[in-house]
DNA sequence: GGTACTCACCTTAGCTGC
DNA sequence: GACCGCAGCTAAGGTGAG
């Protein structure tokens, strides 16, 4: 088996990019959320720190290389990581500000090239085969990248690179520094595949670094004796259709081989918006969940009219305290984009779904997008009354200008209302469980003011 | 004992219309 | 009228990523 050498920009620069070849970046930021913390609090940096998971029911969302070591990592339960390592510090994550961070990084992006596709707020492709005339070579512009996001924004990244993304992609995790019994051992920072030696470079990995390849995907495959993505080459295409599925199948088969001309999306529209919640303690009862759901309906309903549209697809989502997950749909006539309408359609379902056992989890998410026609309903119109679904928009618009206005929490709905203040669902509020906040009772978490129990939201 | 949130995409099954 | 094949849609669940 050939193998890949380290290659200097030198070694690098006529090939990638050059005869008609893309050329493609991976930029991953290093422990990303983790980093930005240790820049407001640098009396943290070699300190074992985790961000997220500071709740009973929450997960990691990042850790430093110093509580990797203790065997700490992120979707971890925050349990786990705890007797782990329990001198690690929990910080509560910070979505806003990560965000914002982002768009500085994006930003240092955007001066090597527009071709660029976020993958989340740490990653994002760049598509740099028109740069290299401007910057000179591949290798230059990934040195370039991480030199300013290390001066300007004191974060350190990752760069793969390769003629497709899905190399680029393997070839950043390849550069990052590695955790080892010594130690942090530092990574290359850059490492960039050739044209030519996709191969070499990708069939010694195993098969579970493809993308695609999860869990239950990577049981089938090793039922087959597959361990390296050789191994997966090697397999015959209609086996492997008939272990994993035909388009799953074909499209792992095409990455064994490194085809992948995917190009570099830079306008990739959302095609569902949602929501789901776990909740501090079970829910029990159709009322309580609803109240959550009103929330949730509020915080969807308000990203569909940020994003000008509406959907006519709405999918509820419940997880019992057994981990058993359902979801239940329901499709309307025409897209909807007010809270009162993703509600009368969330409503139904809901009560179709004994909740007695406990219910952890709720979540209402949208698809099937197109332009919001909430127009006259047929009982207004047998009744001949003004719409009220017309009342709603004109609402709803107000709800939005004074969020716009004075902050996400200054209006919401009736039954968000707590001790503590409005409750609204913000995206990435809750990113990784539920807080650390003591473990409320339903009738002290969401107790309306004026007693309705109902499902309105005013 | 413990498993978040958001999104994309796929598979399967059932229904409907032609 | 019953049946068949097909396409399209919907519902539900599963898998995977970051």
């Amino acid at each position: 088996m050939r193998s890949v050498s380290i290659m200097s920009p030198e070694d690098v620069a006529p090939t990638l990019g050059a005869d008609g070849t893309r050329a493609i970046l991976h930029v991953d930021m290093d422990a990303f959320y983790v980093s930005v913390e240790l820049r407001r609090r640098p009396e943290l940096r070699g300190k074992p720190v985790v961000v997220g998971g500071t709740g009973n029911r929450g997960v990691v969302a990042a850790a430093s290389y110093e509580a990797r070591r203790y065997g700490v990592f992120s979707a971890m339960p925050s349990s786990t990581a705890r007797r782990k390592c329990p001198n690690a510090i929990f910080l509560p994550g910070d979505h806003d500000l990560y965000a914002s961070v982002s768009r500085d990084v994006h930003e240092i992006f955007r001066s090597v090239t527009p071709l660029i596709e976020p993958l989340a707020l740490d990653e994002a492709f760049l598509d740099v085969t028109g740069s290299i005339r401007l910057f000179g070579s591949a290798h230059r512009i990934a040195d370039m990248v991480r030199a300013r996001v290390s001066d300007e924004l004191d974060l350190v990244c990752s760069v793969g690179g390769g003629t497709s993304k899905f190399i680029a992609k393997l070839a950043s995790k390849r550069a990052k520094p590695r955790i080892t019994d010594a130690g942090v051992q530092p990574g290359q920072g850059v490492l960039l595949v050739p044209p030519g030696q996709e191969l070499a470079f990708l069939h010694p990995l195993p098969v579970g670094a493809l993308w695609g390849v999860g869990p239950a995907t990577l049981e089938r495959l090793q039922r087959f004796g597959v361990t390296t993505v050789a191994d997966l080459a090697e397999l015959d295409l209609a086996t492997l259709v008939s272990a994993v599925g035909q388009s799953h199948g074909r499209h792992l088969h095409d990455l064994a081989w490194a085809h992948d001309d995917r190009p570099v999306e830079v306008d990739r529209e959302a095609k569902s918006i949602g929501h789901e919640e776990t909740f501090g303690h079970d829910r029990h009862t159709h009322d309580e969940l609803m109240r959550e759901a009103v929330r949730l309906a509020d915080g969807v309903s308000s990203r569909l009219r940020a994003a000008g549209t509406g959907a006519r697809t709405v999918t509820l989502k419940v997880r019992f305290n057994d981990f058993v997950t359902i979801t239940r749909s329901t499709t309307l006539p025409s897209p909807v984009s007010t809270a009162r309408a993703l509600l009368e359609a969330v409503e139904p379902l809901l009560r179709r779904i004994d909740v007695g056992p406990g219910v952890r989890l709720l979540g209402i998410s949208t698809s099937g997008f197109g332009e919001p026609a909430e127009q006259l309903s047929l009982d207004d119109l047998l009744r001949g009354e003004p719409s009220v679904a017309h009342d709603w928009e004109a609402a709803s618009g107000t709800i939005d200008a004074i969020r716009a206005r004075f902050g996400a929490t200054s209006i919401g709905p009736a039954s968000a209302v707590s001790a503590e203040g409005i409750r609204v669902v913000r995206q990435g509020a809750q990113q990784w469980g539920p807080t650390s906040n003591p473990d409320q009772q339903p009738d002290q978490q969401h107790r309306p003011r004026d007693g309705n129990h109902g499902s309105s939201l005013g």
